[in-house]
Parts: structure tokens; C-alpha cells; sequence
DNA sequence: AAAGTATTTTTAGCGAACTAACTATAACAT
DNA sequence: ATGTTATAGTTAGTTCGCTAAAAATACTTT
């Protein structure tokens, strides 16, 4: 009885995070950027000159995945690598003019994206998910 | 003001179905299966012999996801494919009884899931976030 | 100083999911 | 009957995310 209720929240949930991921890379196809770069990019846009175990930590995902994204954004020249002096195993992580410029363009999508997700459910309601969701995060550590 | 709250929600929909997925991927190797398997096998359990086609509709995903994922259900014994008597353009698929065995497994891995999940939310409280959930699915469509 | 250990990043290889382009078959139209 | 169009599925190539294993550098310990 009560499993189907909490069987759909699951399932709920998985079917709003995959739509969410497709309108979303999409949407950020435009800006020639792909899912995950933006939250990455939005770290970098915090304060750059980081390095790829921090952006590893921070996005909570394993180191080869960061190479791999950092590779990518280099190379369409939104990011440059430079290597740290005081420790030569270490790669910091820096924001190009193209990279900066993505910042308001990128703020313009999360908010469409957020009012398209959200747009018949009241304040009030908003309140209270952000409370259920944030017990679910922690839920989950 | 509200900006933020929304995008609390936003960002925080997002962590949780990352941290899911890496949780729920790490439980379903202990069946020999990949996260999104499950789900193909789920639509079966209702009633298999539908087509590649069908499958990709009720996935809502692309007809290259499914022919990779079918190929490797098939490699690992869950399913086999049989091409239709009347179209031949048609891939039929089917369960095996290793496939069929998975059924109570999978439900026993669900269940974890949800119940991990949503361990501090009381009762109302979850059918209240079943309601929203339903509805930012309804948005997105 | 040399050997062993720890840390940071990379490489290789897997599956999910995508798009674009292709093959094969079926259906329709001239 | 032949040519066009539509449908089902596959192939090739991309990124995300993972694990396992390797490489490069730094630190510690003897």
C-alpha cells in the first residue's frame, strides 16, 4: 500500500531527473557546452586556479571523469590547464574569455529550466520540497 | 530572493539523482546488471515479445540506447530477441528464466532504494511530495 | 642517499545516452 | 512493375560517469 506511494516518489524521481538531463543538454547545445560543464564552469566562475582534485571533490565525481571533462572544455577553448609551480603532479584549472562570458547566458538557462520544472507550484509548495529534498540529500550520505 | 530557493531545488534534484544513480548502480552490479537495465527488464515483466521500437517509447530514449542495452542483455543471458514472422524489419524481445528470476531481486533492490531514501519523511509528508513530483513531471512534458 | 609510501593525474576500457548517417524491409503511388 | 517514402534497427562517433591500473611527482622513513 504504502510501497506504492513511496515506489512512485522513486520512480517520480528518476523520470524527472532523465527529462530534466535531456531538455537540459539540449538547451546547452546552443552555448556548444555539455551536461555537467556548466557545474563545473559554475565552480570556476566561483574562483578558477583550482585544481582537478578540488574540482573532482566539489562536483563529487572520480578524477578520470574530471580529465576527461577538462579535456573537452579545453580543447573548445573555454578553460586552459596550466601546470603548478611548487608541485608538479598538481594541474590548475583556469577560465579563458569564452569561458567567463558563458557565465550570465548559462544563470539565463538554470532559470528557464527552474520556472519550466516548477511553474504550477506555489511559493509555499517550493518551500516545503526544497525542505523534503534537502532531507532526501542527506538521506542519501 | 526566490530565485535561490528555486534553484536549491533545481541543484538539489540534481544531486540526488546523481548520488541515487551511483548507489543504485553500485547495488545492481551484486545482479550482474547496469543502472537502466532494470528498468528495460521492468517493462517486460509486464508483458514481453514487444518490439525494440515499443520498448524505446516506454524508456523514453533513443533506438541506439536500446539496441546497446538489449545487446548486452542479451550477452549476459537476460533476454533473447526473435525477429517478427510478419515484419522483418521487427525485433521481437523475450524473456529467459534467468531474466525472469530477476524480478524479485530487483523489487527487494527497489525497495532498499526507496526506503533509504525517504527514511526521515514522514507518511503525509511523502504523499504531499508524490503530489509535486507528479506535477514538475507534468511540467516538463 | 635509497627505498617505500602517498598523492595527483592520466590511460584504457566499460555502459548509458545522445545525434547523424546508414541498411533493410515494408507500404504506397505512379 | 518500378520508384518513392516511411519505418525499424544498426553503426559510428561524441560526452558523462565509473573502475582498475599506470605514471609522475612528492613525502617519509630507514
Amino acid at each position: 500500500m504504502n510501497d506504492t506511494v513511496d515506489c512512485d516518489i522513486r520512480q517520480s524521481l528518476d523520470r524527472i531527473s532523465s527529462q530534466m538531463r535531456r531538455d537540459y543538454s539540449e538547451s546547452l547545445r546552443e552555448l556548444n557546452l555539455y551536461v555537467g560543464q556548466d557545474n563545473l564552469l559554475y565552480r570556476l566562475w566561483l574562483g578558477d586556479g583550482i585544481t582537478q582534485m578540488q574540482i573532482s571533490e566539489h562536483l563529487k565525481c572520480e578524477p578520470p571523469t574530471v580529465t576527461n571533462m577538462v579535456k573537452s572544455l579545453e580543447q573548445n577553448g573555454f578553460i586552459y590547464r596550466k601546470r603548478d609551480e611548487q608541485d608538479a603532479r598538481v594541474m590548475r584549472i583556469f577560465l579563458t574569455d569564452k569561458g567567463k562570458e558563458l557565465e550570465q547566458p548559462i544563470e539565463v538557462k538554470w532559470k528557464q529550466q527552474q520556472e519550466k520544472l516548477l511553474k504550477s507550484i506555489l511559493p509555499e509548495e517550493r518551500l516545503l520540497l526544497r525542505r523534503l529534498l534537502k532531507e532526501m540529500e542527506s538521506n542519501l550520505c
